[in-house]
DNA sequence: CCCAAGTCCTGGTTGC
DNA sequence: TGCAACCAGGACTTGG
């Protein structure tokens, strides 16, 4: 069960705590903590990196916009320094006992590995009127997916971001689900994508930003079939899509 | 001035 | 008409 408790009340518990698991839920990165001595509560640490945030391990400066520092020994007793730096503020800690965050307990399935298939699909998506990019971005549907695989995905699967939920085909709801899971398998395999500021725990950039079809390239040439690439605000984010091969209107196929 | 990887909050709209 | 669910857009923040 989450307990109330005051920030000095868990700055106590962690000197001498121990990192007893990790996990990443959706965007989230989590952390379960077992403070020293006989206490048998546990606690969690759920992080957020918003959009520019990064988690280090051992930087070897200390970097423009440090936010947070964590001091640990490894199993051999060798420092370990977590390190998070965040130029635009947008990401989050939060320490919490018993249960992360409750925002966690919102998500949809990880949009990558988690247990949902085209039919989950089919119903999230029935009778709603948002758009398709508004749908992706939702994290109450599926967890895990951001502005540049969202329009990659929708790209790769011939859909407007414009289209609504409800309009879809059964046809193109599969289509979607495959273009989902294998999109963020290759942001995985790529090693992320490094557009500006992401990089991993060592500080090394991802690769996935040299694969985009879309995210980035209004006006430049679609790769399928050559026409112009035009730039959309929907549901307040930049959305870029290719007029010719993601028609608004369902496709009769 | 424009734009930017995310989420929360507010106020308006839709439909039962 | 009432109400809840749904949905779009602004706020937040720093920098290129």
């Amino acid at each position: 069960m989450l307990r109330d408790c005051r920030p000095e009340q868990l700055k106590s518990w962690l000197p001498g705590a121990k990192v007893s698991s990790t996990e990443r839920v959706g965007k989230f990165i989590l952390l379960e903590l077992k403070p020293g001595g006989s206490s048998s509560f546990v606690f969690y640490l759920t992080i957020h990196l918003g959009m520019t945030g990064q988690l280090l391990i051992n930087p070897r400066d200390p970097g423009k916009h440090g936010r947070f520092v964590f001091e640990m020994r490894g199993r051999e007793g060798e420092p370990i320094c977590l390190q998070f730096r965040d130029m635009r503020k947008f990401g989050r800690l939060h320490l919490t006992v018993g249960t992360p965050a409750p925002r966690l307990a919102l998500l949809g399935p990880d949009a990558w590995v988690g247990e949902w298939d085209a039919g989950y699909l089919a119903r999230e998506l029935c009778g709603r009127r948002a758009s398709l990019k508004a749908f992706l971005l939702d994290q109450r549907h599926l967890s895990g997916i951001g502005n540049i695989y969202s329009d990659e995905i929708l790209w790769w699967s011939r859909l407007c971001p414009l289209r609504s939920c409800g309009s879809l085909s059964s046809d193109e709801i599969v289509r979607l689900a495959q273009e989902i899971r294998r999109i963020l398998g290759e942001g995985v395999r790529l090693l992320g994508c490094s557009i500006s500021d992401f990089v991993d725990t060592q500080g090394s950039s991802g690769e996935f930003q040299k694969w985009l079809r879309v995210y980035g390239r209004q006006g430049k040439k679609c790769f399928r079939c050559g026409a112009r690439l035009v730039r959309a605000v929907v549901s307040g984010r930049g959305t870029i899509y290719c007029p010719e091969c993601q028609p608004k209107n369902a496709s009769p196929e």
